[in-house]
DNA sequence: TTTTACAAACCGACTAGTCGGTATTTCACT
DNA sequence: AGTGAAATACCGACTAGTCGGTTTGTAAAA
């Protein structure tokens, strides 16, 4: 696959033209003179610029909701499973970067005929998490002190913020702060009977 | 005061028309229009749209920098200080939602003049929290295994991401959410043998 | 009289989307 | 395989509309 379509440059252009500069300071006559086409080319491709931007947004949630699954799926106790699910989520935050600042930035930008359709989505990966919490909850593996929907979001919080601040060319990889997150996480919520599984995740000090 | 000045009146109804539909799907002619009054009456106090973005802007962010200063001030140790300053922030994340939500998405269409400017403000908001994990590390209160730069950021995205998802019609109130936050950063980072000190901010099972 | 505070019409720059056209590929039929 | 027609992919000048900002006007305050 040598050759790109010109639908894929102009998807693989905008991302990172509306990571720089934002969805609405980019124009279209911008993009397409940044990969060398025309407007003819990109209006054969995209009915719309507000399509363009919700097939950023539904390529980048769709993955992150598979990854999830898959996380979910692949082990069968509440603390490995949301340990895989941290490590699944900093490695795609970290490849998708300037997918996620979009989908964080310019969803509103998005016309109501594809916002409805992206905000379920964005539930659905926050479910996932959540299941994995209450279950945890239910086997006495997590503290049942703490409310799970907060418990969600703190999580959720502390990841997504990483595409503000994470440079890959930083001092620490993307690996040695899933660590960090990783043991702040279990230090916080998991019982005092079932920290012996999480020892295991628990940096050593 | 029973007479609000129109540039307050202004800046009332932009906070509010920012933040549902984004600076850029608000013209000025809609904020005019929504208060009643004119394009001439804009331009006469602000010289552009962008200095009233930037305006709300900077009320915003040096409000977050006194109160957590004086969180900071008023206390005299790492968990006490910690735990005010948690306080304080989600108080403030409660009250000014409308203002966030402006603050962290439109930051990138302040203009080159102003952005530098509320950029150093928002690194001096985060240097506050960091000096406080740093010296809680100093004094074997906080845990040295987790880089402290880290650790400030997991705390900082936890709180901040509230702005995305807090609803004051909700189940539970800022304070009870603010409860549940200062609990488990105090587990995740407080010391074994600080514990003792911690004890009496953790939500007891 | 001068300044302040606002109103309302107006302007110029910019931009999403269109439309008529051309190059390239696909494919049915010899 | 070769051919030609139809479908597909792409081009770029043009348009209609929008929006930040300006200019001119005016009434009250100082």
């Amino acid at each position: 696959m040598v050759k790109k379509t010109l639908k894929q440059r102009i998807v693989d252009a905008s991302v990172e033209l509306f990571q720089q500069d934002g969805y609405h300071n980019v124009t279209v006559d911008r993009i397409v003179e940044y990969i060398g086409a025309s407007k003819g080319g990109f209006y054969h491709n995209f009915k719309s610029k507000d399509e363009l931007l919700y097939e950023i947004h539904d390529v980048f949630i769709s993955y992150v909701i598979q990854q999830s699954q898959a996380a979910y799926d692949k082990f069968d106790t509440p603390i490995t499973r949301l340990c895989a699910m941290l490590q699944t989520l900093t490695q795609v935050f970290d490849m998708y970067q300037a997918h996620i600042t979009i989908f964080y930035e310019e969803s509103r930008s998005l016309s109501d005929e594809y916002s409805d359709i992206i905000h379920k989505k964005r539930d659905h990966y926050r479910d996932i998490l959540q299941r994995v919490i209450a279950e945890g909850q239910e086997a006495k593996v997590f503290r049942t002190e703490l409310p799970c929907t907060i418990v969600t979001m703190a999580i959720v919080g502390m990841i997504n913020w990483t595409y503000k601040w994470f440079k890959q060319s930083g001092p620490l990889t993307m690996e040695q702060i899933t660590d960090v997150f990783t043991d702040m996480v279990l230090r916080a919520i998991v019982t005092e009977q079932a920290m012996g599984e999480a020892k295991q995740f628990i940096i050593k000090g």
